[in-house]
DNA sequence: ATAGGGTTAG
């Protein structure tokens, strides 16, 4: 039967033409060819053809064991090619469950779960009968791909092979239901006949943290008959997860064994929390524990470093790697992509790119975002398209990546372009942040009329992220009316973000209108609302000095705001006017130039020309976008001191040399 | 008979 497009074997791989030859090879037993391919054959793809065709010689083909045996080998993702996995498979006459159950594990270790749950239906069709193995991964396939229909016609089929008591289908199945959100089947099958087993529990203590059931996991975890690492692990991730980073470590702490998991997920709970200091402290911690981090601790922390412009621990954690001849794998390499992008590193950032051997849709994503990031709108479409050259598969954060270079360069036909291609080349629908991207793009380019008509013809009701960009554009290209319409919808769409207020004050105090202002000040008095604060954090010597608005709490405060005072004497006699209309509240000219002055940036860029030495560049990343003002000022910093200052702000970065920025002012 | 499960990463 035949299950793939055949595409024919090479003539030398075909079975018909050898197998009725004897050779001296048919003297090999069934024994020594099984041992061939269980030891040499998992990583040498030589190897594994040369069994292939001794098979083939000795008529061995076509016994289920070694035939499922060499299925198996081709099908091992490290030899990413799992079609040809599928072509031997076709050669194989009535395969039986053995054969079946290598060819659907297969499928789901080379991402193609769809497929595993098709050749089941295939399998069925030509009646071979499944057993306990054959369901486990296609539970599995049905939680990757949410297939709920086919996962409750499984379990159906598990009952009515009498397979319900086998703890690893119990184990799959929990998880399937979980990811359903239908903890209540995923207990019945805890709770069901059979043995449930260490496994079984901690799947389902994972089970209820996913779902948010955070009392019944505690209840489960109390009154399990046994324990062990993962199940304490289960917990403080899952409380990680939810956020609960306090209870996560309270566990932590009372756990008398921790492994690196343990470790890997409370470091994990603070980045996704954004406390990326806390996780870094954390890593530290573990350090002096004399743990020897691996891997998966290494990608997180560096998912932390790329957040808070960490770059000299970055560094430190690349040389770790290298030191100690860690294999460079598709996620380890991704995240160092990402931190060196995001440190405002690109060169390096490529110089890893290129040299990775195992890159992944992921790290393509990484680079082409990080060259948007900077504001290289060409570099990241034509990385895209090499992308497309070598045959990878864009995905939808691919695109969100290409868009947004567009948005930062203002390309707008290349963009539009794109967009369409997602659907008609890509058969990707365009989700609400490509939509956004682009509302983005015509926005900046002040064709807001054009923004307006896309989200109309959106088949989605625009989320606050798109009305976000149509309203960014408003206050760019002064437009109050609409700014307006968008502000209040927005403020009632998400009463709680204090960036939106912000907005709308500042669309406000540029057209003058102090009335607004005021309005707009009082309702988030009213509504409890805090502005964010913006805050600059700067990298010196490894250690990350953060600035806050007016800081004093900088131990060499005094020279920094001396240094300050000096850098923009200097300013006025370069020409400097600072750009009142930023400041949002309707005070004397002067002071308003006072509240500019202490903008975090400055606070850091002063501390950051004190503190290194003439010449080297400057980093700093901010947690808001730069302002107007502070944008002019650093262009001329960078020329009156001679210094490259690269700035990330929430969205982009700034490089400022000679005085100008990479971002041609726009942004 | 042969094969297999949970908690950590971009």
């Amino acid at each position: 039967m035949s299950t793939t497009t055949t595409t024919n074997l090479p003539h030398h791989l075909k079975p018909k033409d050898i197998s009725t030859e004897s050779t001296s090879a048919s003297k090999l037993s069934q024994k020594t060819i099984l041992n061939l391919l269980n030891t040499k054959c998992n990583t040498s793809l030589q190897c594994l053809k040369l069994a292939h065709c001794i098979t083939l010689r000795t008529g061995h083909f076509q016994d289920h064991y070694v035939a499922g045996t060499l299925v198996k080998c081709y099908a091992n993702p490290h030899f990413n090619n799992f079609g040809f996995a599928l072509k031997v498979f076709d050669y194989v006459l009535n395969p039986n469950v053995f054969v079946w159950n290598i060819v659907i594990r297969g499928c789901l270790e080379n991402n193609e779960p769809s497929k595993a749950i098709s050749l089941y239906h295939v399998m069925v069709a030509a009646n071979s009968r499944p057993n306990k193995f054959t369901y486990p991964p296609l539970f599995k396939a049905c939680t990757i791909t949410h297939a709920i229909e086919e996962g409750l016609q499984f379990h159906a089929h598990v009952v009515k092979h009498g397979l319900s008591r086998d703890g690893h289908i119990k184990s799959a199945g929990i998880q399937m239901y979980a990811s359903f959100g239908r903890v209540r089947e995923a207990r019945r099958m805890l709770d069901g006949e059979g043995d449930s087993d260490i496994i079984c529990w901690n799947a389902m203590v994972d089970g209820y943290l996913k779902c948010g059931d955070v009392e019944a996991a505690k209840k489960l975890f109390e009154c399990m008959p046994d324990k062990n690492i993962g199940s304490w692990n289960a917990m403080i991730s899952g409380f990680a997860k939810c956020g609960m980073n306090e209870e996560a470590r309270k566990l932590f702490n009372e756990m008398d064994k921790r492994d690196e998991i343990s470790w890997s997920a409370i470091i994990d709970g603070y980045i996704k929390g954004g406390y990326y200091k806390e996780a870094l402290e954390v890593f530290n911690e573990m350090q002096r524990e004399d743990i020897r981090p691996r891997k998966f601790i290494l990608s997180s922390v560096l998912a932390a470093c790329a957040n808070v412009g960490a770059l000299d621990q970055g560094r430190w954690i690349h040389a770790y790697v290298k030191r100690n001849s860690m294999r460079m794998d598709a996620i380890l390499g991704t995240a160092l992509v990402d931190l060196y992008a995001k440190c405002g590193r690109l060169d390096m950032a490529w110089d890893v790119f290129e040299k990775m051997t195992e890159k992944e849709v992921y790290t393509w994503n990484a680079m082409i975002g990080g060259l948007a990031m900077h504001g290289r709108a060409e570099d990241a479409i034509g990385l895209f398209s090499k992308m497309q050259r070598e045959k990878l598969k864009p995905n939808e954060i691919t695109f969100v990546g290409v868009l947004n270079a567009c948005a930062h360069s203002g390309m707008v036909d290349e963009g539009l372009a794109i967009l369409d291609s997602m659907k008609n080349v890509y058969g990707i629908e365009p989700e609400m942040e490509h939509y956004g991207c682009v509302v983005d793009l015509l926005g900046r380019a002040g064709l807001l009329e054009e923004a307006e008509e896309l989200i109309s013809s959106m088949p989605m009701e625009p989320n606050a992220a798109v009305l976000g960009a149509l309203m960014g554009a408003c206050r760019i290209h002064g437009h109050v009316e609409l700014g307006e319409r968008v502000g209040k919808v927005l403020l009632e769409l998400e009463p709680k973000n204090s960036g939106r207020y912000a907005l709308l004050s500042n669309i406000y105090a540029k057209a003058g209108r102090w009335d607004d202002v005021e309005k707009v000040r009082r309702l988030m008095k009213e509504r409890g609302i805090k502005t964010t604060a913006g805050s600059s954090m700067i990298d010196v010597g490894g250690i990350v000095h953060g600035f806050k608005m007016a800081d004093s709490s900088h131990p060499q405060k005094k020279e920094i705001y001396l240094m300050l005072d000096r850098i923009f004497e200097r300013l006025h006699m370069e020409g400097y006017s600072p750009k009142t209309s930023q400041v949002l509240f309707d005070i004397k000219e002067e002071e308003k130039e006072t509240a500019l002055r202490y903008h975090s940036e400055k606070l850091a860029i002063a501390f950051g020309l004190l503190s290194t030495a003439p010449g080297t560049a400057i980093r700093i990343v901010n947690n808001l976008r730069v302002c107007d003002d502070c944008h002019s000022a650093t262009k001329l910093i960078s020329e009156v001191y001679n210094r490259e200052i690269i700035v990330r702000d929430r969205v982009r970065y700034h490089h400022f040399k000679n005085g100008k920025c990479s971002c041609k002012d726009y942004w």
